[in-house]
DNA sequence: GACAGACATTGACGCAGGTCAAACCTGCTT
DNA sequence: AAGCAGGTTTGACCTGCGTCAATGTCTGTC
C-alpha cells in the first residue's frame, strides 16, 4: 500500500475519517488494538456518504459484504413476517455495529433502515476477515463484539419474555440512557429517534400501550416527555421499575 | 506435537471420542475443515466424564475458560434473578455449542446444567484461538457459528415478544423437531428432557399454560403426548400454528 | 394560513393468559 | 406397602394489555 499516507491526509481532509481520531473507536472495536494495527484496519474502511431518514442500508436477502459501524444517527434492524407485518429487531446508535448476524449465511436475515440522516462506516468483511488473521488482536476484538452481541440478545429475550409492560418500556430507557452516557451524551435528557411505533414493535406491546405508560411514568414523576424528547427525572426509581441491573458496569451496551 | 499417534489411539479405545469419529462433527463446528485440521482441533479437545442429572457445567460468574460442545443428553442455561428466581435462557442438544456469551467479559453471564446424564465436548478457548489463527478456515466456521447463534436468539427475541401463547409452544416443539431431525433422531417423536415448568420459563409463560396447550394440541389431534413423551401427528399444521417457517433449509438450530 | 398526512394521546371494552388452589400421577425411600 | 416429593393436570377467577375508535397535535406543502 504505497501511497497510504496521501490517501490518509485526504480523507483527513473531507472529514473527521481515520478510525484513529473517530470518538467512537473504542466503542466499535474496543481496545486490544495498537496504533498502528489501528491503521491498517482503518485503510480497509470505508465511509459511505450519509443515508436519509427511511433509506435502507441494507435488505432482508441481500448478499453479505460487510459490517456496518453506526458513525452518527441511528438505524433499526427488522423483519418483515410473511403477512407483511413489520418487526422490529434493534435500533442501533453511534458506535453500534451492525450485520454480524449476516455471517453465517452470506445473506442479512434483516433489513437495516436509518431512523434520520445517518453516516455508517462499511468495513468489507473478507479483507476484516484476512487482516484479522494476520493481527491476532483484532481477531479476538471481532470474537468479543460479537460474543456480547450473543449476551445482548440474551438479556433482551429475558425482557421480552418475562416482563411487563412496564418494565419494558423502563427497561428500554435505561437501556437507551446507558448507551448515551457511553458515548458521551447526556444519560438523562436525549430524543428518540423512533417513533412509539417501533418502540411497542421492539418490546412487543401495542403503541397504545407505550403511549400510557409515558404518560404514567410521567404523572409518577419518573420522567419528562414531549413528544420524541425525553428526560429521566428519577433513573434511580426506574431502574428499579425496569427489575434489571441498570448501571453499566462490565458489560458494553446491555440492553438491561 | 510427537505423541500424538499414541494419545489418539488411546483415546479411540477408550469411547468413541475423536472429532472426525464424532457424528456430531459437521454440526458442532460444520463445513470448512479438511480431515488434517480437524485432527489438530481434534488434539486440543478434552472429553470430560459424563454430568448427572442436575450438576452444573458452570455456573454464574465462573471464569471462561473453554467453549462446552454437548456430546448427548441436554443441557438448559439459566440465569438467576436479585429475588431468585430462574430464568431459563436455552436448552442445548448434542452438538450444539455452549458459552459462547462468556468470550466478552471472560465470564459466564449463565450457568448451565445438565437436563439428564450429559456428557460434553470441553475445547480450552486460548487453545482454539490460536489454532483459529493458523487455521483460516476454522477462524471463519467460529465466526459462522456466532453469527448463527445471533441469528437464533434473534429468532427466539421474535417469538417471544410477539407471539401468542399457543404460538410459542408450537414453535418450541418444531424447533425441536428440527434439531432432533437434524441430528439424525426422529422428528416426529421424541423425548422432552424438561419440565413443564422449564418450557413455560422459557417461554414466558406459567406452567399452567404449557399443560393446557399440550392438552389442547392432543385434543385437536396434533400431537400426542404422555408425560415426557410427545408425538407430533400433524406437523404440517403445528407449523401453521407456529406461525413460523418451518422447514429448516439454509439454517441450523434455527429456534424456529 | 390552511390542509393533508403522519404520529400521539386517551377512553371503552373484552379476552388471553396469569394466579391460586386442589387433586392426581409415578417413582423413590424406608 | 405406605408415604413422600416432584411433577402434571384441571378448574375458577381476575387483571394486564390488546383492539377499536375518536380526537388531538406537529410538519411540511401549496
Amino acid at each position: 500500500m504505497p501511497t497510504r499516507k496521501q490517501e490518509k491526509v485526504v480523507s483527513l481532509n473531507e472529514i473527521k475519517v481515520a478510525c484513529q481520531a473517530c470518538s467512537l473507536n473504542e466503542i466499535c472495536l474496543p481496545v486490544g488494538i495498537d496504533d498502528e494495527d489501528m491503521e491498517r484496519l482503518d485503510a480497509i474502511i470505508d465511509r459511505k456518504r450519509p443515508l436519509a431518514r427511511g433509506d435502507h442500508l441494507f435488505r432482508v436477502g441481500d448478499r453479505f459484504r460487510a459490517l456496518y459501524a453506526v458513525r452518527s444517527g441511528s438505524l433499526k434492524t427488522y423483519a418483515t413476517s410473511e403477512d407483511g407485518q413489520e418487526q422490529v429487531m434493534g435500533f442501533h446508535l453511534p458506535g453500534e455495529l451492525v450485520g454480524l448476524d449476516a455471517i453465517a449465511n452470506d445473506s442479512h436475515p434483516l433489513a437495516a433502515r436509518a431512523l434520520e440522516t445517518t453516516s455508517v462506516c462499511e468495513i468489507p468483511f473478507d479483507q476484516l476477515e484476512s487482516l484479522s488473521n494476520q493481527l491476532p488482536g483484532l481477531q479476538h476484538q471481532i470474537l468479543r463484539v460479537m460474543s456480547q452481541e450473543i449476551r445482548d440478545d440474551e438479556q433482551s429475550m429475558l425482557t421480552l419474555g418475562q416482563r411487563s409492560a412496564e418494565e419494558r418500556l423502563a427497561a428500554f430507557l435505561i437501556s437507551l440512557s446507558n448507551r448515551y452516557r457511553r458515548r458521551g451524551f447526556s444519560p438523562t435528557q436525549f430524543n428518540l429517534t423512533m417513533s412509539r411505533g417501533d418502540i411497542g414493535n421492539y418490546l412487543g406491546l401495542a403503541l397504545e400501550t407505550v403511549s400510557r405508560l409515558f404518560t404514567r411514568f410521567q404523572n409518577e414523576g419518573l420522567l419528562k416527555v414531549e413528544r420524541r424528547h425525553v428526560e429521566l427525572l428519577d433513573r434511580e426509581r426506574l431502574c428499579r421499575f425496569s427489575s434489571a441491573n441498570c448501571y453499566p458496569d462490565a458489560s458494553s451496551r446491555a440492553e438491561s
